[in-house]
DNA sequence: TGTACATCAGTGAACGCGCGTTCACTGATGTAC
DNA sequence: TGTACATCAGTGAACGCGCGTTCACTGATGTAC
């Protein structure tokens, strides 16, 4: 690893992964990143303060760094994931089980994520948005192609694309307070699962009329 | 109004809604709650940094104030509202619009809770937490009574009250942020209304057994 | 390979500023008689 | 009603502290010849 970049480019790299953990550490053990002090992140990363503008403009520049390092990576697993399943039970499982793993392993990232997007930094919480909208897009995008949304039009795939993708990642929260409880965890993945069932259930259901119950 | 409380007891009260509306203000604005001063909120309120004292022993004791304002108001609304609608399409828009009313008429409070529900306070984070669990328990509580989920066991109810729930909650801050468009304002209401009914139709259909459907 | 110069990541002192909290206070409002 | 004392919401000075940013710097790494 690491290509003939030179020590001091190493180095640098070195620094500048210590400042994003030290924020993450710390977003992550309940801080609002909007409430960090640049002068705390440096103390934490074992730098001085004024090592930090070698590497970021401002805290929210780091903050976005963050979020460009960890969610594509997710868009692309979860695309992946449904090009080759033809199975819908399958595709339901799979998807909750893939999600539930990566936030599990980008814990820290999605507690950031969680917190920040409805968090003090307007570029930061508007750049978390529009990767959220993507995967909807994604979404909608993949149950056009595969054919169980064929009567529905491009707009109600959109609606159920954006229901789905908000009840999951609404869960990472609760997801990552479990984390510690595999019970607990097991339960919420169940539910998480149920949930993208029944909504599909809607889906093969739904009809643009108006729904005809009445008790 | 004001019963016979004496005019130093109105001035005090005076006094505690300023605090209140200056900090719901600064939230509203796009602060952070965890990063507003004491001093700030006095400054707004007119008043001097340590009267502050005379109200709240810290900043979190006046979240939990703005919090114990509104919440239980909406609960009480969205229950009665369900009390006395047999119609399900019905049922289902008059509960999107009370929302939506209710949402547009406390936008500060709504946007203060939405940034504070994943916010850097855990005390506050965890109350606002348990009343929106609240708000599942009434829903599935309503469902079991109205006699739609007849064919549900009481975890399934809940999951389903528990997906209305966040999918309605979660639309809160874009709503908040379309406020002063009536035209995406009437796309979110009609999209909500959609997924609302996806659900419903989804529960009609439901059934424990997994789904038989492949491409 | 060896040398002389350039680059630049990280240093450390200094600055002015707003912070939360303490404390003794003031003076209008409230109460007991 | 009038008086004398008690209450207490809000005042204002003071404190020590951590903040973001500036600046001139150092010395290891990189590069040109």
């Amino acid at each position: 690893m690491g290509a003939k970049k030179g020590i001091r480019a190493e180095q640098k790299q070195r620094t500048r992964a210590a400042l994003i953990a030290s924020a993450l550490k710390m977003v992550a053990d309940g801080r609002s990143f909007s409430s960090l002090s640049l002068r705390e992140v440096t103390r934490a990363a074992g730098v001085v303060p004024t090592a930090f503008y070698r590497h970021f403009p401002t805290m929210d520049a780091l903050g976005m760094a963050i979020v460009e390092e960890a969610l594509p990576e997710l868009r692309t697993r979860m695309r992946e994931l449904r090009q080759d399943t033809s199975n819908m039970e399958e595709l339901l499982a799979a998807s909750v089980n893939v999600f539930f793993e990566f936030v599990l392993h980008h814990a820290q990232e999605f507690l950031f994520f969680g917190r920040e997007i409805t968090g003090g930094s307007s570029i930061l919480r508007n750049t978390l948005r529009l990767h959220t909208v993507r995967f909807s897009y994604d979404l909608a995008d993949d149950l056009a192609r595969i054919g169980f949304a064929a009567h529905l039009n491009d707009q109600e795939r959109f609606m159920v694309a954006d229901l789905l993708v908000r009840a999951v990642l609404t869960t990472s929260q609760d997801l990552l307070a479990l984390r510690k409880n595999p019970e607990a965890l097991e339960i919420l993945r169940f539910r998480t699962a149920q949930q993208m069932r029944l909504v599909v259930l809607g889906m093969l259901n739904w009809s643009s009329k108006k729904l005809a119950v009445a008790s």
